[in-house]
DNA sequence: GTCTATATCCAGATAGAC
DNA sequence: GTCTATCTGGATATAGAC
């Protein structure tokens, strides 16, 4: 479309262009595999500009980083300021996330897939930030209360939210083709639920044969 | 250790020496982070070597994750073959599971952080391969035989190894600092049993304990 | 088959005009 | 601040002796 060449319709600022082109190719291609060259032609900006404003390719991976933490972090700071049970905080931290899934797949999968320590050596891993301590709390709290069992916060976090993660890797990889939120209501009551039919004499025999 | 230059006490062949080499720079600085000369550093080779056994870099990639995929799928039909139920089956491999990412933490850690797309392009995901079917497949006959609760294959799954996989993650990281076979028997309990406390718990303590 | 030395290429980074 | 043109380092890959 070189009849828009010189003027945009809608003068998006600068830097957030080479954050979303960047955003798009290192979904797609991973870090290693999209040179700077690459997001300075999807941006439609000059080498230049990247440098001045991130310092180069790690200073736009960074800088993407913290920006979408950030935006994680404060959607789990607005669940916990909705005044639920801590059960159903947990609960509408996974609905948020498969609705981001299908909605901000790109966001979704950069966060989960990336292996940050790759272009950011020194920062610590990603579950020790904020958010995802924030979610050990809730659970840590439901515990506290007696919405959910004792035990160890490590063991009953995983269980909560392990499944979800879980079903997240496997939507973005393709094996699951319906969108997540329709598996919402089956997950939650399996998760808090448990597995096993509740036929006492049955589950002995076959758990233990 | 100069005296050990031209004959080695253990003459280990030369691929496994590469391979070995290769398994533990890629999980500690990542695939792209590493050179080929730097494996060939570290294997006592010859750039020549690598590129006539593997390749290249990528070759040795690729080798290195089918040799593992293959190790890991014959651990599963091991599982396979031991006449347990398939609650117990799941249950082994998460055992297994656990007790390998103490023993043998660069395989898993290779297994499950290498975004192995990023060196295997024409490669579909990891979760697609034989043994991930597999335990699928065991969920969904014990679903069958009616030793776990009926629902959608993803869910159950996923909730079944779920929690296991992301407490993998979590000691990967470094932020859970004991060894993971100390919560096997808990975590199963947990993901059994479910996570919110019943009223008629007895029943559900007699069985599980 | 194994090695060393070398060629080629390309990504990251910079200089300097505008 | 933004751009183009250029430099440099280092990685992959190969050539050719042994």
């Amino acid at each position: 479309m070189p009849y828009l060449k010189d003027k945009e319709l809608v003068p998006e600022p600068l830097d957030c262009r080479i954050l979303t082109a960047a955003l798009n190719l290192f979904v797609r291609r991973g870090f290693h595999n999209v040179s700077v060259h690459d997001i300075q032609r999807k941006a439609n900006v000059s080498i230049g500009s990247i440098y001045n404003h991130f310092g180069g390719k790690e200073g736009v991976a960074r800088a993407l980083y913290y920006h979408l933490l950030n935006e994680f972090e404060e959607m789990i700071d607005d669940v916990i300021s909705m005044e639920l049970t801590n059960v159903g905080r947990c609960n509408e931290i996974i609905r948020l996330l498969f609705e981001y899934t299908e909605s901000r797949r790109e966001i979704v999968e950069f966060m989960l897939h990336a292996k940050h320590r790759e272009f950011l050596p020194e920062e610590k891993p990603a579950c020790t930030a904020a958010p995802f301590r924030t979610m050990r709390d809730i659970v840590e709290w439901g515990v506290d209360n007696g919405e959910i069992c004792r035990g160890d916060n490590w063991i009953i976090t995983s269980s909560v939210f392990g499944g979800t993660i879980r079903m997240i890797h496997l939507r973005l990889d393709g094996l699951i083709d319906r969108p997540l939120p329709e598996f919402y209501n089956e997950l939650i009551e399996t998760v808090w639920r448990g597995l096993i039919p509740e036929q006492p004499s049955e589950v002995l025999r076959v758990v233990r044969e």
